[in-house]
DNA sequence: GAGTGGTCTAGACCACTTC
DNA sequence: AAGTGGTCTAGACCACTCG
């Protein structure tokens, strides 16, 4: 309707769920930027000649999914923060405010390399970004990361002032690459850390480390980062809900 | 209409929730057992004097939430193996099949005990049983766990000849309390064990292992279960979905 | 008071499973 | 062929937010 040249996937699946391709594109465009609210229902329903109900349905998918949130009386409204509070399960927030103190972020080294072959099969590619990334809470070093990202993606990454960036990286792909992240998966388990690893914690070198390795996913399936990261494992605490 | 003596409470949830939580009921009651389809959304409705598309938000709830599941054309079934997946999260499944080996478990001790205030706090009740369990795989120890329940809700399970429960505790939940899991919080972190768990563990004294907290919720959102499991740190590895 | 999302109804047609 | 859940429509009324 709108766009005919566009037409992306049109694969038979149901309005609802091509509708919510829709809005999702739309908001990675960037097209609602701010806490405005969206168009309602109603709008949506004539702009799409679609039904209230069906429109519905979409706009609950993206909720369920974590773009999108509705208060009733006021509106529709985009969800920046999404994702923000998984960010805060991975530290020991034994401060004596356990606030949202988000932890500094430090990019050690950013470069264009070939993924290792565990990694090129998650992601698809072995052409990607590499971000080496040293997190700390009170000038402590908590956590160092290694990220990697499929270039074709993420170009251009590499060079951004890293001021820019910000500490949350999930908000910089949306704002940045329009690249939603909608779920991930996280392993976690414990080891000893390579001596250059160490050194940055600052820790011994027969200290043990928790190492969380993440697959994180967009909207539509695909695997677009990967990263392991290591912290002390004294001070590591990670929450997660089940079910 | 069926049982008007237990009403539970009608404060004007809307009509979906409280249908939700009448099936529950029935579900926990044990009223369709096995792999049988449950009414069909035409027959709930009718029953129920609700609309079709009301019973249907109901099941779809019920989904959502892992106790039911519906298969187009087929009908609406029961999930039983509900949360069995997430027991598997723990362990290092390295063996040359990863295959579902369920560990063994093997009961250490059950008591009727006064739970410290951490964990009565979050049970809402001091007055509870405590289970200590170990668990093996290959005749090794994996993991040691103490489990506090609510007396209220489970009494009687001190006594239950060890055989009649089972290796996995959340199906025993249902099938002889009606308490259905709904959901949990994990929190992971690793540190030195008490020489009592290092002994039953077979490690050594200075040995790290992972520790596993966990709260588990009703359908209603009450606590009904708080665990802390421990288990070797080298070979720990634990899964987990975000979003 | 106008507009929003939340609930609920009563249908229609379709895709699928089962017999 | 009959029955099931999945999609979609076109309304209704309500609870809530906001100007």
């Amino acid at each position: 309707m709108m766009s005919p040249d566009r037409l992306e996937q049109d694969n038979r699946l149901p309005a609802y769920l091509r509708l919510r391709d829709r809005i999702a594109a739309r908001v990675a465009a960037g097209e609602w930027t701010a806490e405005v609210a969206l168009p309602s229902e109603n709008v949506f329903a004539r702009e799409e000649g679609l039904s209230v109900g069906t429109v519905r349905k979409a706009l609950q998918q993206l909720v369920s999914e974590g773009l999108l949130e509705r208060r009733q009386g006021a509106g529709t409204f985009l969800r920046k923060p999404a994702f923000e509070p998984t960010l805060f399960r991975f530290f020991a927030l034994q401060d004596a405010d356990r606030a949202k103190t988000i932890p500094v972020s430090r990019l050690v080294a950013r470069s264009l390399q070939t993924a290792p072959a565990e990694v090129a099969e998650v992601l698809g590619t072995a052409d990607c970004i590499r971000i080496d990334r040293l997190r700390l809470l009170k000038d402590q070093p908590i956590l160092s990361e290694e990220i990697w990202l499929p270039r074709a993606r993420f170009d251009g990454i590499e060079t951004v002032a890293e001021g820019e960036i910000g500490p949350l990286l999930y908000p910089f792909y949306l704002e940045r690459f329009g690249t939603f992240v909608a779920h991930a998966e996280d392993e976690v388990s414990f080891a000893t850390p390579p001596a250059e690893i160490a050194r940055r914690l600052g820790l011994a070198a027969d200290a043990f480390v928790a190492v969380i390795e993440r697959t994180a996913f967009a909207l539509d399936g695909s695997a677009i980062e990967w990263r392991r990261a290591m912290g002390p494992a004294r001070s590591f605490r990670y929450r997660s809900r089940i079910g």
